[in-house]
DNA sequence: CCCAAAGTGTTATAATATAACGTAAACAGT
DNA sequence: ACTGTTTACGTTATATTATAACACTTTGGG
């Protein structure tokens, strides 16, 4: 019995399924003026939400929401490519990650919570295209 | 022959070594500011001086940098584990944890330049003391 | 029906980060 | 030493990202 998503949630997370690639908050919201949305906390609301039913991810070292790409991974442990050329975003889910995860945590002595992995390069085609 | 270090990224440094946790930008203006430096720009320069270098790393998930805890970090490639009870972080290094980012990186067909594995959670000692 | 929880719209502001300008120091090559 | 180049400096202003706070509405359970 999961409660459904509101306007405003819906609208945050089509037009970041649509999207290409990563979008900010502000890109959001500029994005979705014309459907009546007016200030950063509509949006930052939407998008807190959604976060926690695992239905987009947040890329910290960029600052954007991507849409999750697996249907339905609310609490599979991912990593993200990133491609500095293009800005296109894999998600990668990896067998072998969460028990990476679970070994640095070890290690710290940590019980983990939450976690991200990020990666920066140039995809193939960008890596072809450099000058 | 590395050259030395200039007067603003010194004192950047030795705040962050001298911090016990994370330091954001503005926490380490503050500190200066009796040291003579009045800007963010000055601040923010010694730090992307820093982070080339490899002197210390920046947390993406709560905006703030740590001091590398190994002593010559051309490890650029570490796991932190971040304590939210305390702030306390860990910077883990561990031989599988490039070889996992080089195999998320491959199946994304990215070449990898820069990443970030991050992870929340609660130590031992703010586990214990929960409410 | 009533209450509590969650969501809404809005204004204002906090927190994080960079652009742009002119100057100065460091340094390699002649 | 002189030049040009690179790097850093200090400064003002502004851009970008994110939240606080308030009053109101919708939703759904008991």
């Amino acid at each position: 019995m999961s409660k459904p998503l509101t306007k405003n949630q819906i609208l945050v997370l089509d037009t970041l399924k649509a999207a290409p690639k990563p979008q900010t908050a502000y890109s959001l919201l500029e994005q979705l003026k014309e459907h009546g949305l007016k200030a950063p906390p509509q949006i930052y609301r939407a998008l807190e939400k959604l976060l926690t039913l695992g239905l987009i991810h947040k890329l910290e070292s960029i600052n954007s929401f991507v849409a999750c790409q697996h249907s339905d991974c609310a609490h599979q442990i991912a990593g993200f490519a990133i491609c500095d050329g293009c800005d296109q975003v894999s998600e990668i889910i990896d067998d072998n990650l969460e028990s990476q995860i679970r070994s640095v945590a070890k290690t710290a002595g940590l019980v983990p919570k939450k976690s991200t992995m990020e990666i920066h390069g140039l995809c193939r085609s960008c890596k072809g295209s450099e000058a």
